[in-house]
DNA sequence: GCATAATGCTATGTCACATAACAGTCAATC
DNA sequence: GATTGACTGTTATGTGACATAGCATTATGC
C-alpha cells in the first residue's frame, strides 16, 4: 500500500461546512424572512395577508375543494383555517354548498368577488416579487422556484 | 400609426402570475419551514436551536462581537437575545469580557467547549442539510445559496 | 352493529417575535 | 461643562401565528 495521505475524507466537494453562511437553511430563512415581511406590506392595502390569501387562490383553483383538501394542500391546521375562512366569506369571496354524497364536506366555490379580489391581490404580490426578485434574471428566477419547489416537496405524503 | 394588437404587455416573459405555484415566495416559505423543522429536529439531541446555534457561530466567527452585533448581523431584537446568551453562558459556551474604553459594550469571547458545541451542533445540521438537498447537484446547491443570498442581501442596511 | 376514521369546529396552550421603557454610558453641541 | 441625543444591555409585556386536544356529526369497513 502507498503511503498517501488518507483519503480526503469523503468527496471533494465535501467541504467541511464551518460558517454560518455555508448552511442553505441560514440563507432560506433570512430569504423567506425577508419575502414575509415584503408580502404582508404589500397585502396591507388589500387588509389581507399571505396565507388568507393562499387559500382564496386554492378555492379557485380549485372549485369545489373541501377545507380539509385545503389544509392538506398548505401544510396548515384544520384548525387554524376556520377563522381565515370565516373572514373571507364574510367578505363574499367565496360560498360553502354542501357535498351530496358527504353530508361532513363543505365544497367551497368562488365567487365573483372572490376572483377579482385575487386578481389584485396576486398584482400586489406579484409587484413585489418583481422588486424582490429585480437583482435575478428571469432565468435565474425560474431556476430558484425549480429548486426551492424540489426542496419542500419530496417525501411529504402531500403536496400542492 | 401601424393597425398592430398593442404591445405584448411589458416583457414577453411577463407571463401573468395567477396561480399560488407561481409565486417565488410561495415556495421560499415552503422550504424554509420545511428546513426549519428538520433543523429543529437535527438539534433536538443537541438540546439546543436554531437561533441559539446562530448566536454562538456568530461569536466563534467574530471573537469579542457585542450581542448588539449579533443582533444586527442575524437580525434579531436586542431584547430577544438576552435569554439565549443566558443560556450559552451557563452551559460555559462562551464568556463576556468589558470592553476596554466603552464600559456600555460587553465582548463576547468562545470558549473551548463553546467550539466544540458549535462544531457538534453544524455536524448535527449538516446532515440535515445533506438530507434535504439530496436531489440537487452541488452546482445546484452552491447556485440555490448564491440565489438567495442575493434576495435577503439587498437593501437592508445590515447583513451578515 | 360496532369500531375506526374523516370533517368542520371550539377551546386552549405555546412559543417566537416585537414593542416599550429603563439605567448606565458615550459623544457631540452649544 | 451642562445638556442633548444616541447606544448598550436588560426587563416587562404584548401579540400573533401555530399546534394540540377534544367535540359532535357523518361515513366506511369488518
Amino acid at each position: 500500500m502507498p503511503l498517501e495521505k488518507k483519503q480526503p475524507e469523503q468527496d471533494p466537494e465535501d467541504a467541511k461546512i464551518c460558517r454560518l453562511q455555508d448552511l442553505v437553511g441560514y440563507h432560506l430563512r433570512r430569504a423567506s424572512v425577508f419575502d414575509l415581511q415584503g408580502a404582508v406590506s404589500a397585502l396591507e392595502p388589500a387588509n389581507t395577508r399571505p396565507v388568507p390569501m393562499s387559500v382564496l387562490l386554492s378555492i379557485i383553483e380549485t372549485p369545489g375543494i373541501s377545507s380539509a383538501e385545503i389544509c392538506r394542500a398548505l401544510g396548515m391546521q384544520r384548525a387554524n383555517i376556520v377563522p381565515i375562512l370565516a373572514e373571507l366569506e364574510e367578505r363574499g369571496l367565496f360560498l360553502r354548498e354542501a357535498d351530496e354524497s358527504d353530508q361532513r364536506i363543505q365544497r367551497l366555490f368562488p365567487t365573483r368577488r372572490g376572483e377579482e379580489a385575487a386578481a389584485a391581490w396576486l398584482a400586489l404580490v406579484s409587484e413585489h416579487e418583481r422588486s424582490m426578485l429585480r437583482r435575478l434574471t428571469a432565468e435565474e428566477q425560474t431556476e430558484l422556484r425549480r429548486l426551492l419547489a424540489k426542496i419542500w416537496q419530496q417525501d411529504g405524503p402531500k403536496q400542492g
